[in-house]
DNA sequence: CAGTATCCAGATCGATACTG
DNA sequence: CAGTATCGATCTGGATACTG
């Protein structure tokens, strides 16, 4: 049944979590889903400096302003990203990503790095699958 | 900025995608968000043999019957859960969690053990945001 | 026992229009 | 430029009732 893995162990760090603390890692580790969460997070990543709305916006295609700003201000609540405002006209807001989301970040690449690796396993899996149903 | 990530680096396992699997890759690293998919896996993978339907039920406490149904099916259909029926009467049906299955919880496990442990810093974030809009 | 079928409430998200 | 406000389509998930 493929390597051990003591899943006891897993949820033994999670047990220490008051129901609070629960909750809000589950509200962090749901927003790696998100659709254009970590696609934001990534484009912030690999700019080389802060990037203004609009930017974020070109980059992160197909996303609604609505969406865009939900997301950031998500981002930056939870202090993934910083989001400075100038006081001039035409406004100017500038977002970058932090350490912490940084951080974020690189926990989340092996997790897809596996997944796109194994996608042909699942392709496999399903084609098993809905060719079964077929009885 | 924190440690320094490639994220290019991260696109570019992806590039090489088509976009049916970036598709289907984006789905399955979903699921891992979902409230009740990395739950019954996890409880199908500390136990120690096949678990009747019944009893998933009891242990992933709160689930309906509906929701561990569709849980399942997902599951089952990308071979992260096997399904065996058995004619009887009554009914009885076995889950079991696949070698993928358990490939897919290590893979999960260090982005929740890294966020279960970020937890203060994320309540911290939240409190200075909150705190900020009352300006 | 292990589901399926149906109904319904709440969340989500895009499109569109408007604003300091 | 960088949003906010509003509407409507879609999706999700729980509760309930029924069945091979």
């Amino acid at each position: 049944m493929g390597k051990a893995l003591n899943w006891r162990e897993v949820n033994s760090c999670c047990d220490a979590l008051s129901e609070d603390e629960e909750t809000l890692t589950r509200e962090i580790v749901t927003r790696v889903a998100d659709k254009w969460t970590l696609w934001t997070m990534s484009m912030l990543a690999e700019s080389e400096g802060p990037m203004r709305f609009s930017r974020v916006m070109e980059k992160v295609e197909g996303i609604s302003q609505k969406s865009l700003t939900k997301t950031l201000r998500q981002l930056e609540r939870d202090g993934l990203v910083t989001r400075v405002v100038f006081a001039e006209v035409p406004p100017r807001v500038e977002y970058s990503i932090t350490a912490i989301g940084m951080e974020m970040l690189e926990q989340v690449y092996p997790l897809w790095q596996w997944t796109a690796n194994s996608v042909g396993r699942f392709q496999q899996a399903r084609a098993n699958y809905d060719r079964r149903a077929l009885d």
